[in-house]
DNA sequence: GTCTATACGCCGATAGAC
DNA sequence: GTCTATCGGCGTATAGAC
């Protein structure tokens, strides 16, 4: 999990500088199996469907990645990055159980498809898990990014309980994506998220 | 969702009485691939395993479904007649607030099953709803059993807000459910269920 | 009813021209 | 680096003997 951001795939073989430019081609293709993965599965989608949403020609996809495992892992790397990014931004706020309150509301914002796609991490970890490949390990580590970052923000409430406190908020959130999935409904998300700022907004710890 | 459970699949089509006995076939059939599709997934698992794992031929299977969504859909149903028959067992606690604690904690039953391949019903849902056929939908009315039993409990603790704790429940689970199989841990499980299982407890609410 | 054999299409991956 | 063409395998579904 550790560098799990910092690699680029498997260009750097063995050539001292393959190419300079990262080249938009990768990242397109990267983008398109992200976001095809997430729409349809890992496994129902095609090598040719990502080379055609990517504008690529299907043969090409391989100079880029040696299997369609290795797009995965670029894919789930990716989403580690995304990640990331939005705990970056969350951090942005004045304490910690206003960062908290944020990361729960931030599901509000792919309400629509949260309702039709589930979360794109949840699922992806669920399929990949079955699929029984080496990927189902880096997904799992999207996972323990959420959990680090919730653990810290407990604990700056001096919360002692705070590793209990992030597993019980993500599977909290975990499950309204669940559910909110299973019965396509954006409401069901709209309440248990509000439950779920209520109950932070209402939770005792000073803070640090 | 109301005949789920009364539809033999497809056999009855045109004939009187097709076969008189049920035959261990059709339902051998059923039990391999509830297994596999739980295990494997859905699009991982060929009409030749599940004849292989039910000790049939992979021709013969099309006799006893017509195309493999139609042994999907078999396998919904046969969800939705465990899960009624486990409700049943439920339904034998003293009162609904000790039904409500069985319900919780009759997860740890399927612990290391569920910290390897997540909850039947949850993931099944998540696969079909992306796979967009019309099995989706039928996946779906898995939830609502639970649901609908959920909230009668909650009604019987006279809780006017029956249908939200009967949502906050079985999002709980499945939350749990999801971080279970993603960090592989029945640890996880046995903490959150544990929590679950005090706070019915001490949630307020008399007998009816 | 149950079996074997096979048609047909799709997908991952490769070869090789440019 | 990018393309076209294609191989080999597998999976659903069908045909037809028994």
């Amino acid at each position: 999990m550790t560098d799990l951001l910092s690699q680029r795939g498997d260009m750097d073989a063995n050539e001292t500088q393959p190419n300079i430019a990262p080249g938009g081609k990768r990242d397109r293709l990267i983008g398109a199996a992200k976001t095809l993965f997430y729409q349809r599965g890992v496994e129902q989608t095609s090598l040719a469907d990502i080379a055609g949403a990517a504008d690529i020609a299907l043969g090409n996809v391989y100079y880029h990645f040696r299997t369609k495992d290795a797009l995965v892992e670029a894919v789930i790397a990716a989403h580690g990055k995304d990640i990331l990014d939005s705990l970056a931004h969350l951090n942005a706020e004045s304490d910690p159980r206003a960062r908290l309150r944020a990361y729960v509301r931030g599901g509000l914002k792919h309400q629509t498809q949260l309702a039709r796609y589930g979360c794109p991490y949840g699922t992806l970890c669920a399929e990949l898990d079955k699929s029984g490949g080496s990927a189902a390990q880096s997904a799992s580590t999207l996972f323990n990014l959420y959990l680090e970052w919730l653990e810290r923000q407990f604990r700056e409430l001096a919360r002692p309980d705070a590793a209990e406190l992030a597993l019980e908020t993500l599977a909290a959130v975990q499950g309204a994506y669940v559910i909110t999935q299973a019965t396509h409904s954006p409401q069901h998300l709209e309440r248990q998220v509000a439950r779920l700022d209520r109950w932070l907004a209402e939770l005792e710890g000073g803070a640090a």
